[in-house]
DNA sequence: TAACTTCCTAAGCGCTTGCTTAGCTCCCGT
DNA sequence: ACGGGAGCTAAGCAAGCGCTTAGGAAGTTA
């Protein structure tokens, strides 16, 4: 069920204990939903006490908003270094799309948790993460902008071309299962190339 | 918040009190989840008191079963319909993208209960409805099939083809507002010629 | 009128939930 | 040697959960 965490993951979450919290909580979270899963569930996976929990979070709720938020701040930041990337906007289209979905293949529990728990959040926790979707939304959006200024993207409506390119690779985190094939790399380019032909690139 | 529900919706469900609970029942298993709903949720909202859910359903999870069978059974109707409907596979194609994406907005709640609450469902629930998905799925993968033998679709992996044009009509039920315009009719033929592009149509 | 059926409610039962409290153990600095 | 903080647990509390029970109101049939 659990695969082996990547050591690289949250590596400013200290002390360890708390990592492998919110690694046990990714996966409870993603399997079943932030709703169903309880505090137990989350501790115990972890290997500890319910109580232990709270030594390192204030509330069940703070759990989920801390994976909700690296997650954002992570998908933001590969968007973003795609478009700053060198190359065509046909290029960096295509590096920005095979990256994405490639993500949401193989993060597809932080993934699931990311696209598909933003109820569970609070308020106030919710403002935070939107306004880090609305700016990875935007970049897509300046992207096809520039290729269509180019001359290389012939689309009619550029923000929902924008919403069907973020969907594709949204929507592979809803039925994306390890067993896959292809891997998550080559996934991200085959559907790179759907992207960039649905944009009409030449 | 919740809006007039359509005379025709569950026309095979009796007494009408079932018809007001099931339809409560999907105002919130949309807009909080599954989980997150009670059962108290559900009959306070249909105007009755918390044990007159049990006089028409047996469990709060027979609501939910109910809405998602209905749910599934609806849309493989719809795909199946302009699978053999008239005209050349593009045209077929573009049929049912385009009302297949309209559904998915103007039913975006009962659209996101039986996309993202199939965890939420008992084992023997869940086989029910994944018989349905799996039929839908090779609907759309024979019609691509077929496009593709005539020579009028030119795509790389049929597979992966038919997972894109789903996942672009399903995630719309996900970002989908009331509010947002175009309205779903010309949302859905807009969606159409991004996915006929996609497909390499002619 | 009387018996029956259908649809609903008031009250509450047993259990699980998120979270708290009090106290223990181990390690580190001096 | 020993004080003190960090990290953990056993036990349990108040609240809310899905669901049951007993019974009542209203309409229908004989």
């Amino acid at each position: 069920m659990t695969e082996p965490l990547p050591g690289d993951l949250w590596p400013d979450i200290r002390p360890d204990a708390a990592r492998r919290l919110m690694a046990a909580a990714v996966d409870a979270f993603a399997a079943r939903g932030y709703h169903a899963t309880t505090t137990r569930d989350i501790a115990t996976a972890a290997g500890m006490s319910p109580a232990a929990l709270y030594v390192h979070f204030p509330s069940k709720a703070a759990v989920l908003f801390a994976i909700s938020r690296s997650g954002h701040e992570r998908a933001l930041a590969m968007v973003e270094a795609a478009f700053a990337g060198p190359g065509s906007p046909t290029e960096r289209m295509g590096a920005l799309v095979a990256e994405f979905v490639s993500w949401h293949a193989t993060k597809h529990r932080i993934a699931r948790i990311v696209q598909y728990e933003l109820s569970a959040l609070s308020a106030a926790d919710y403002a935070v993460v939107a306004s880090l979707r609305r700016k990875t939304e935007a970049v897509v959006r300046a992207l096809i902008d520039e290729g269509v200024r180019a001359g290389v993207f012939r689309v009619a409506d550029v923000r929902i071309a924008a919403r069907a390119i973020l969907s594709l690779a949204i929507d592979v985190a809803r039925w994306y299962t390890p067993d896959f094939r292809p891997a998550p790399a080559e996934l991200g380019k085959r559907y790179a190339e759907l992207a960039l032909t649905m944009l009409g690139a030449s």
